[in-house]
DNA sequence: AAAATCACCGAAAACGTTTTCGTGTTGAAA
DNA sequence: TTTCAACACGAAAACGTTTTCGGTGATTTT
């Protein structure tokens, strides 16, 4: 019930001015040390402590991090929450999560809700229906408003910021290149429609391994799934007509699916079907046979966001005058291929 | 480059006050309709949104609700923000995320950073680690200030406050009625150290349904499981040695895990082994066999304590002077036993 | 003794809003 | 012509800080 204490009560209290109160709490060499001290005593007691909003207002930054990410019941998105959270409490930021749900609308509207000065700054992942309308302007516009932005994942490269990926092109070929090795002949794809960005870039790699490796590109190896309810069918079809070698999944559900499918038509994971998943999560680590994935490590992803993010503020905040040249950086999250039980 | 626009910047360019402005955007009627028109075309025209931190000095709310959770990469702790986040939205709430990481420093600095004028209230579920000590003086402080509170899953009995759980014991017992019903004779228990509440309660609801079905209670047959890196050897001891009908696992991994060892042994689930566990999450529906388990249903329990704390903010916004009793509410989310391959 | 320095403190502006109250101008009623 | 209401707008306070500038009394320097 009794509302938090303020320098004017503290300075009502103890008949001096708020001045004199608010220099005494930071130790300002202009207050004697009786009033300092006494003034001190008093806050101490009293559980004194700075509103933030108000000194969001003075300071015009709000120490605050904006993150808005498509969904977050979803391994790889809170792993990159996970790693941001973690640099931005080292740095003293907290951080104000939005969810698109994969909708442009209500990227959109979080945008705008934010952009009005509740954050310092934007740790973004677009939404499918963004990725897939190509419509930018909500980033555009936040960005012309003098606020930074940080890309990661799901990222377009008509816009120009700070950017997070791993690369996702070069980590399809090196599974690839893995399963070719091996001495698979046969391997499929399946994917998500292209313009998840993520997604094309996969499906660039499976196909130049194959062309590198002088395989035959057959476009029948590739499935595009939609949405993960009906893929059960396509994905049975695939592995019963083709005797297939190997397939790379785009994601851990649809690989578990497969495996699940395969043991299904009563065929053998790994013996006689190899399996590899992007996104390394949960279910590969349990699933059985555990499958051998490419990890993304959304971890150090959040970290190299939030650290990217952090200096652009400060630096911002530092110069305002000097008109300092945008130099955007895109960061590579390396991957790394591991091998569980799902190849052999 | 160029900041966001003010009221300030507006009065100037149109040669009014600032209150003109003001009362302009907001459509009031002390001002004529031509200075009226005139003001909205060009607060348009830049793009004026008023400033939320300005806003949220004056209102002295924020629309803003705090949460802190032990962990985010967590299936159950994300369904939960992801209802919490939701219902806030539609009420024009965002969500400002803090985990503890299970360390109950962590936890009260989070809480005190927040409750310096950040946030509205709280939705908290505690850390083990505050569990375990037992101290909750960071919880009754902010509630001293008026600050609401609500807590979820992890709850302690020592604070009055709103709360939003399911009925642990309960769902326990239901679930070991099933196995008794179908003929299960010896049940085994695989849970976590009784300090975590559910852990707990989960336990009294296991040996209150051996004692209504009089079957024998028998230490052995619980297991506490500390980390999850050690429980592979007292599982699969517990397994081997005891002649086992079923078990019953206080979370989706401690499942998974019996399940391996299981099947490394030679033991088929469900033929020679029932396995139910907790926390509905991915895992579940994805391993083999697919794990019966209870839900949970975090999203649902996400929308309530939501919809609790945001009745609460803005009652003790409206009645500032009334001092209205403080009624204390504990919903129940009812749990659901979702029966897959793992019980037959 | 006059001037300068110094220690200590308060007033006020600023951040961006909203809202209350006051004020000047108009037109109509007395 | 005087009075009064209606209309249109501005000044200022308030939210809680920080910081600059100025001021006062005391002490030290010329």
């Amino acid at each position: 019930m009794k509302r938090k204490v303020t320098l004017k009560q503290i300075a009502k209290e103890l008949d001096v001015s708020i001045s004199t109160v608010s220099k005494s709490l930071r130790d300002s060499s202009e207050i004697s040390e009786d009033t300092r001290l006494k003034v001190q005593a008093f806050a101490k007691l009293y559980n004194y402590k700075p509103n933030n909003i108000a000194l969001s207002l003075k300071n015009q930054r709000t120490k605050t991090i904006g993150i808005i990410i498509p969904e977050i019941v979803h391994h790889f998105f809170a792993t990159v929450i996970s790693g941001i959270e973690q640099v931005a409490n080292e740095n003293g930021y907290t951080v104000i999560v939005c969810l698109s749900n994969e909708s442009f609308d209500k990227e959109v509207i979080n945008m705008e809700m934010l952009a009005n000065g509740s954050i310092d700054g934007f740790i973004i992942s677009l939404s499918k229906e963004t990725q897939f309308k190509g419509d930018f302007h909500h980033i555009t516009e936040v960005m012309n408003q003098g606020m930074p932005v940080v890309m990661f994942d799901r990222i377009t490269n008509e816009i120009f910021c700070d950017k997070v990926i791993i690369d996702d092109k070069q980590a399809a070929y090196d599974a690839m290149q893995m399963l070719i090795d091996k001495g698979k002949k046969k391997i499929a794809l399946v994917t998500t429609e292209d313009y998840v960005s993520v997604g094309k870039l996969r499906t660039d790699g499976y196909t130049k391994a194959l062309l590198d490796n002088d395989l035959k590109f057959d476009e029948k190896l590739i499935i595009k799934i939609k949405d993960i309810e009906n893929c059960e069918i396509k994905i049975g079809k695939l592995i019963e007509d083709k005797a297939i070698d190997a397939i790379l999944a785009v994601n851990e559900l649809f690989a578990v699916t497969i495996i699940k499918m395969a043991s299904k038509k009563g065929l053998k994971v790994p013996e006689d079907l190899s399996v590899i998943a992007f996104t390394d999560g949960i279910i590969s680590q349990y699933s059985t046979p555990t499958i051998t994935t490419v990890s993304q490590n959304g971890v150090k992803m959040g970290q190299k966001a939030a650290k990217m993010l952090i200096e652009r503020v400060e630096l911002e905040n530092h110069d305002d005058d000097e008109e300092h040249v945008e130099h955007y950086r895109t960061e590579i999250i390396e991957t790394q291929l591991i091998q569980r039980e799902s190849t052999n």
